[in-house]
RNA sequence: GCCACCUUAGCUCAGUUGGCCAGAGCAGGGGUUUUGUAAACCUCAGGUCGUCAGUUCGAAUCUGACAGGUGGCUCCA
């Protein structure tokens, strides 16, 4: 006799019992797909034999969900070696919102087969056939696996310890190798569609096998699945491509991939979020310089950069001597620091630069401007002694959060790298430095991630990433500690007692690359920029010929108010013209008739279609401003 | 760079199994209209169907190469 918890109800059972079978007799649910005992997620076919506190996972639990698309990934090998019997399965994980299976076959899978794979996984799962677990050692799997000429699963069998036993999943005459916990049968597997294909690597690694990779999705119910189709839909329409081409923003062409052709508009946005820096620059006492776009190669080798990074750099000949478009700024602001002597009272110095950077990237990688090949850094660096480390970093980390946060980003994902394998300077100076960045983390209550071993080669560091409209991690802000390159650049100080020391140089970037976070920024809004960002704030509309000059005078008017405004004249109706602008997405519509004219007054509407109703020039030109001061994403001041 | 897919007018897209001068809507030009808060009406023009080669009596449509792009993978100072 025993006695089993389930959801706070105690039953007693005097002989073994499945959880299924525990669950069936004693609750009236029909949504479990999986359970915790004593919180070790099992499958419900798990037997129960002594004491213990179960709960139970339902389809629609994280976990339960989970389960369905670990599932679904099992159901999608059993479908694929029906079509292609000689087809190898690699390895199956779910991932957010869905799985993947990568696989091994000579025919190249496309996505057109997709809904005809899908389609036999459907009525594979109608089937409601049972999911059997079976628990084997080593010998026994390696066994099944050769029989079944899956050399990808026996070289992960390869990698599981002795004496460990591996769990196997029969789905019909198809086997699969998995932890699970799995589903008992494909009854809760209704709501799926497989998404896409794609080329992956043998344990991710290019210079391995290439395989295949069949993404799916998979939901508890058809809502869900409708609505996380729904949410990509929705998605793809904040896609800042898209966006940069309806409000005529930027543009890309053929003949020069991955670099950017800035339309007024665009250039406009990219310029205020440039000046918003530069006035953050002023106050925190940089040095902003320039340095060249051009230099010759020797500097980048001696830098080191020309040995790690050649494949990334673009080549410039002229006269016999060869050059390099940059692809930092880093060494450049060394030249400028090496030029006359530095005394450690100097330190800290920072030079910031808005450094147009150029990086040769394979093809493949480039994404509208989120990854091009030619990009503007909002780039510093910090030359420091190393007790300067810590407040600087702790400086920095706060500086980028308030930045962020003016720009209206909550969510950011901060990650620390630390000393990687190859790397310059002494131990202690790398304990130094990763506790440093890692207490001024702490410091400043912010949740990291740790990424062991991902330093640079010459130091450790901080990013900060930030998410598009699909969820995509795009890294914006950095700050690297660099123990290298002032030594190799022969860049020092005098120190207290007159010796010359090498400083520890800080790499940083806060908002990364501009284009990038432009990018982010028309995702984030969807095209409604914030009032203090927009290229144009307010359009002024006539109703009729007879009030054209006055609009004009109207738009001088404002715009010697700082208020950036523009006149649409044309001979058109207003319903067509506040349409036309509106979706422009212009924050204000000011409208003059005879009315606004005879009064001096105008109508002011929001491009959400909100009415704020006539007033004259001034109090909208206050409006406005304090809108503006405020960095307010509001069109109306009496909205709280 | 790798895998799959895509490329037709300024934009969004139609173009059936290869078959007469390749279509539509919006945008644009010209007229009419002088308009009151999300699309007035008439009319005109606009395309070497990504590029180059090939198959064919005939190619936007089939094949190949290349370019650019999209989604992933790898990479990302």
């Amino acid at each position: 006799m025993f006695k089993v918890t389930v959801d706070n109800k105690v039953i007693e059972s005097n002989k073994e019992i499945s959880i299924e079978e525990l669950v069936k007799t004693n609750f009236s649910y029909d949504d479990i797909v999986a359970a915790k005992v004593d919180g070790t997620l099992v499958d419900l076919s798990q037997l129960i034999k002594s004491d213990c506190d179960i709960s139970l996972v339902k389809s629609s639990d994280e976990e339960g969900l989970e389960i369905i698309r670990h599932t679904c990934a099992h159901v999608f090998g059993h479908a694929i070696k029906q079509v292609y019997p000689e087809t190898k399965m690699v390895i199956g994980p779910t991932i957010n919102n869905g799985f993947y299976y990568d696989i091994f076959s000579d025919n190249s899978i496309s996505e057109k087969e997709l809904s005809s794979i899908e389609k036999l996984m459907k009525k594979l799962s109608k089937k409601n056939y049972k999911i059997i677990r079976e628990v084997i050692d080593k010998d026994k799997a390696k066994e099944v696996f050769t029989k079944r000429n899956e050399d990808y699963k026996l070289k992960l069998i390869e990698e599981i310890p002795e004496n460990e036993t591996i769990a196997i999943y029969h789905h019909e005459e198809y086997i699969d190798m998995c932890r699970g916990p799995h589903l008992t049968s494909t009854k809760f597997l209704n709501f799926f569609k497989l998404m896409k294909v794609s080329g992956s690597y043998w344990k991710g690694d290019s210079k391995n096998q290439q395989l295949q990779r069949i993404y799916g999705t998979a939901w508890d119910t058809k809502d869900n699945l409708k609505s996380y189709l729904n949410k990509l839909e929705e998605a793809e329409k904040r896609d800042h491509r898209k966006i940069g081409q309806k409000l005529d923003l930027f543009h890309f062409q053929e003949e020069a991939p991955g670099l950017v052709f800035w339309h007024d508009k665009g250039w406009s946005l990219f310029n205020i979020i440039k000046d918003f820096i530069t006035q953050y620059l002023r106050v925190n006492h940089y040095q902003i310089i320039n340095t060249p776009q051009v230099l010759d190669k020797s500097l980048w080798k001696k830098s080191g950069h020309l040995d790690k990074f050649s494949d990334l750099i673009f080549d410039v000949t002229s006269e016999s001597k060869e050059f390099a478009i940059k692809p930092m700024s880093c060494p450049g602001h060394i030249q400028v620091y090496n030029q006359g002597l530095k005394s450690y009272r100097d330190l800290p110095i920072k030079y910031a630069e808005f450094g147009i950077v150029h990086r040769n990237e394979p093809s493949g990688t480039l994404h509208g401007l989120m990854r091009i090949r030619g990009f503007t850094q909002d780039d510093a660096h910090i030359f420091c002694t190393p007790d300067q480390i810590e407040s600087e970093i702790k400086k920095l980390i706060n500086d980028i959060y308030d930045l962020y946060n003016t720009f209206g980003f909550t969510e950011i994902k901060v990650e620390l790298s630390t000393r990687p394998e190859k790397r310059v300077g002494s131990d202690e100076i790398w304990d130094k430095s990763e506790k440093a960045l890692a207490s001024a983390l702490n410091s400043s209550s912010i949740n990291f991630e740790h990424n062991e071993g991902d330093g640079a080669f010459y130091g450790p560091k901080i990013d900060f990433s930030l998410l598009d409209s699909l969820e995509r991690e795009w890294q914006l802000g950095t700050i690297q500690l660099d123990f290298s390159m002032p030594t190799r650049l022969d860049a020092n100080y005098i120190g207290a007692s007159g010796e010359k020391i090498a400083p520890v140089m800080i790499h940083r970037a806060i908002l990364g690359s501009l284009e990038r976070f432009v990018g982010i920024l028309l995702e984030e809004y969807a095209g409604d920029l914030p009032l203090w960002m927009a290229p144009v704030q307010a359009v002024i509309l006539n109703i009729s010929e007879n009030q054209a000059n006055h609009c004009e005078e109207l738009a001088d008017e404002l715009n010697s108010a700082n208020i950036r405004c523009s006149v649409d004249s044309r001979n058109e109706k207003i319903n067509y013209k506040v349409r036309h602008h509106s979706m422009m997405r212009t924050p204000y519509l000011l409208i003059i008739g005879d009315k606004e004219l005879k009064d001096n007054h105008i109508s002011v509407r929001t491009r959400t279609g909100e009415d704020l109703g006539v007033m004259n020039v001034d109090k909208f030109v206050k409006m406005v401003e304090t809108l503006v001061d405020e960095k307010s994403k509001n069109l109306n001041i009496n909205q709280e």
